[in-house]
DNA sequence: TTAAAGTACTTTGAAAAACAAAGTAAAACA
DNA sequence: TGTTTTACTTTGTTTTTCAAAGTACTTTAA
């Protein structure tokens, strides 16, 4: 490792991911509306952040019909989880880090 | 609380930024090079995101010369110790909810 | 039956943030 | 004396974020 935030995801530096992604963690998927209102963002600021996430292949996205209405949900990857988990193993270390630097 | 992440700080979004508050929560200052070293980011990196903590009253510089040399040394206000702790009690709340939805 | 309102998104384009290259100024070296 | 290095700061471009507007229906209600 060469610096103390080398194993911190940059996909996960953002609110909203990281609030797409705890969400799923817990729960095997959230569809767009439940999403939105969780984490209070825009229909717009959902699309784009769930949008980067697929692009990484951290989550997919599942489309169908409930009630004649389109509906969007989102489920973690394998891959997404085994990232989110690194990302929080690295945030941990970083804080708890008695940083062995001595100023 | 209005949504899940509402208590996130969104200074301490970005990596640099936690990279910084973390190692001055555990120490009391670290200068310009010091940190760049610890964080691998360029001078115009650091640069921009110190000036962003400052900028919120996160953490104070102090600008001096040491062997002729100028200096810069950062240092968390307690303004910014508050404002991180409160950050990482909002993260430890939302990564360990077993959230409340039933979807 | 048809116009207006609502739902569930996606697209777009402007605004803000992030980035590294270039710039500055003094010190150290040769 | 000139060149290189150190310790930053400034600049301008690229990337990201954002919400407003757009799309494609469905529902309500006159």
């Amino acid at each position: 490792m060469k610096n103390i935030i080398s194993n911190i995801n940059k996909a996960f530096d953002h609110r909203i991911r990281l609030g797409i992604m705890s969400v799923l963690m817990v729960n095997d998927h959230v569809d767009f509306k439940t999403l939105k209102e969780l984490l209070g963002a825009t229909d717009g600021n959902i699309a784009s952040h769930t949008k980067a996430l697929e692009k990484q292949h951290y989550i997919t996205v599942e489309k169908s019909f409930i009630d004649r209405k389109p509906n969007t949900r989102y489920i973690a990857s394998d891959k997404g989880r085994k990232a989110f988990k690194e990302h929080l193993d690295a945030l941990e270390k970083l804080l708890n880090a008695k940083n062995d630097l001595n100023i």
